[in-house]
DNA sequence: TAGATTGTTAATCGATTAACAATC
DNA sequence: TAGATTGTTAATCGATTAACAATC
């Protein structure tokens, strides 16, 4: 009769808002720790004193996961963690390559966190000769020449970029000439792509003007 | 007569919009380029054009540093850039302390491009015996013991958080009690800080989640 | 002068917060 | 049962977008 009856559902997995979408890492981190505290159930109040968020924001942002409480128990620690992981795909491994074996690289590339969100960074590419053919826990730097015929044949869907600024865009291209779909970019550069092509620019200059204008503020009171 | 005729001004430094904050970088890198290119004056379409977003808001947004532009000529770059510089502060020097001399903290601490933004990582601290008393790139290394009695015959108002997780609540503690007023925790752990302390806690889940979440959703179309 | 582009006020949109009913 | 906590609908707030007047 209705055939809208599915609406809810694909709303659900489609339309998340994006602050709650950056904010559900962040109530996963701090879940996980509380269940290996032992705590089985959680009120909101709770995490919310705990991440320093209001009660009524987490409801909100756990309902979009599917996540169900019970009044006056609150939610179950685990099935809240098994909503988010569901809702944002962490249990579905996406692999990954990064290009540029630098400082910033080989943090990100040596980072056994990123399992938790599904993450594998299968190897680094480099173009110095030097780093080419190491390995860094337990993953090779790779020619950079290589990268194009690795990404094909497994068919990657996501590159990370941590190549000084300069030659950011040249990476950027060659990913997306190489199939690459998503592209993390590190280099202090926006980057811009065609359409089909996601992208996100990571900024620490914007953190830090963040950070700074608000001590400056805290200063002024 | 009207005591409140400076709340434009003080409403002007105070209160920039967060999402505005964030894009004001942005701007700078971008015009920075442009000005390099021997471009003298911008439209904001053309700006828009070239950062993907809208006129509109790249109006709004300048609005905001108090950057001035002339009907049908554009923006003079160099004024727009002046003007977010001083906005934003980066002509003040602002001296930092950073903590963990990982990848990831020697990255940062060997990036030239803080400068731009007024910031000076003064020097690293660790608590490996290993990495004490090297130097990189000209900032030395410290032995975390110190770290209490420089940042406070320094003034330092700074501190930058790259340990594991497991170390960050207790590093950040250390920086509170030697005065530290503002802490950017690249850790990924959510550090909560009492009043009149600042923190941004950077965290690559929130981003990479953000990026996963948009290539799903790339897919589905 | 004519037209392009800024600056500003109003309308829309989305996220947060508040209020309250439902329920274990 | 009583009371605490969830779930949901409505109200508020802030940011983005649209419309248009001002101006070089």
């Amino acid at each position: 009769m209705d055939n809208f009856s599915s609406k809810d559902n694909v709303a659900n997995i489609i339309k998340i808002p994006k602050p709650t979408l950056r904010r559900l890492p962040l109530y996963y981190q701090y879940l996980k720790r509380e269940m290996a505290l032992g705590r089985e159930f959680i009120s909101c109040t709770s995490i919310a004193e705990g991440m320093g968020l209001t009660p009524i924001q987490v409801r909100k942002d756990l309902q979009v996961t599917g996540a169900v409480g019970k009044p006056k128990i609150g939610y179950h620690t685990g099935a809240v963690i098994s909503s988010i992981e569901e809702c944002l795909g962490y249990k579905n491994t996406k692999d990954a390559l990064l290009v540029g074996a630098g400082n910033l690289g080989l943090a990100l590339l040596g980072y056994e966190g990123f399992a938790d969100y599904g993450l594998n960074i299968v190897a680094a590419f480099d173009n110095d000769p030097a780093k080419i053919g190491m390995e860094y826990r337990g993953k090779k730097i790779l020619d950079i020449a290589k990268f194009s015929d690795l990404a094909r044949r497994m068919n990657i869907q996501i590159g990370i970029i941590t190549v000084p600024a300069s030659q950011a865009v040249n990476i950027c291209n060659l990913m997306i000439e190489s199939g690459i779909k998503a592209i993390w970019n590190f280099a202090p550069v926006l980057l811009s792509v065609p359409e089909g092509i996601v992208i996100q620019n990571e900024n620490v200059a914007a953190s830090l003007s963040v950070l700074s204008q608000e001590l400056l503020k805290a200063k002024q009171e």
